[in-house]
DNA sequence: ATTTCCTATGATATATTATAACATTACTCG
DNA sequence: CGAGTAATGTTATAATATATCATAGGAAAT
């Protein structure tokens, strides 16, 4: 993979910082009362993803990861990536190898993605009823849904508001 | 990855020798019509990935093509999937780093997978009105949309009949 | 407290997927 | 033919992901 054309200072968004902390308690308190173990990594990865809106890949968590003092290997940051995907914290983009915090996290569902090419964004819709719309289409074909990767790239508002090419 | 649980011959789903000749037919004549080089290796390429339901890994593809007589390296294989998927031949299938021929090659075309974790068959929907849904919705969001990934897992509808758990 | 069990992490190696870079061949078209 | 473009050959390496076995750490039972 080149590098990415846009650096992170050129991003037109702003780090919400009330937004992160209301995820983070909500995870944390998410796995207090589901007796699962929120350990020092898992949490740190979590942080590295809330604060990148672009996404991160498993080798930029794992390098922000030593960076944090953590003397990890692959494996690390994939366990922790699982951890935090099977349980709803996160998402793995599949189209493009990136993984994102989840805007809902704790809840089982279906996500839908906006990746921006201009500014490198990943954005979760709230959407139930895309959902609803695709689900209805496909079992007109008799095919059981269990999961769905739904991945839009183009231009997102902001970019396209922006005026810049 | 682990070795699939189901075999070839375990596929429920009967080669379709017409329908093969025909799409091999509407490539070539596309490739006549446009001035594109249908070369051995890309249409022995395009072979496989008629003849393979589930879709064919690069490499398996690569290995296919040693099988056949050429001494190919990877790029080699990345080439000729490159050449198809630009020009409409084939597809990508994102979530399972497969890649599937086309059923309206020569179209260019947002397309929706439904992909059987009994079978593991890829099957593409004629969809318009889906990605008209999708599109609608996200323009919501004032997202431009230029390319979709839609890919659902499930359980199709010959292998839910079938009665097998 | 010691044993036991389970979960998480450490550590090493390797598998899988994909591309960069440069050399060579082959095809077209003037 | 000769020049230019497209395709392929070749080598090397990047990027993504997992298998496997060893170790540690905490909770629960005796």
């Amino acid at each position: 993979m080149t590098e990415k054309k846009v650096s992170a200072r050129d991003c037109l968004f702003k780090r919400d910082e009330g937004s992160f902390k209301k995820s983070m308690e909500t995870i944390e308190q998410y796995c207090r009362e589901h007796g699962l173990q929120l350990t020092p990594v898992r949490k740190k990865v979590f942080e590295f993803l809330l604060d990148e809106p672009r996404g991160l890949g498993a080798y930029k968590i794992l390098d922000l990861l030593r960076l944090s003092g953590f003397n990890s290997q692959p494996p690390a940051a994939y366990r922790a990536l699982d951890f935090l995907v099977e349980n709803g914290f996160a998402h793995k983009v599949e189209s493009q190898n990136l993984f994102v915090a989840c805007t809902k996290p704790g809840s089982h569902h279906s996500p839908v993605f906006m990746i921006c090419k201009k500014c490198d964004r990943v954005s979760e819709t709230q959407s139930t009823s895309l959902d609803a719309n695709i689900s209805d289409s496909l079992r007109l074909s008799g095919f059981e849904i269990e999961h769905a990767v739904i991945e839009a790239e183009g231009i997102c508002s902001v970019c396209a508001g922006s005026g810049a090419s």
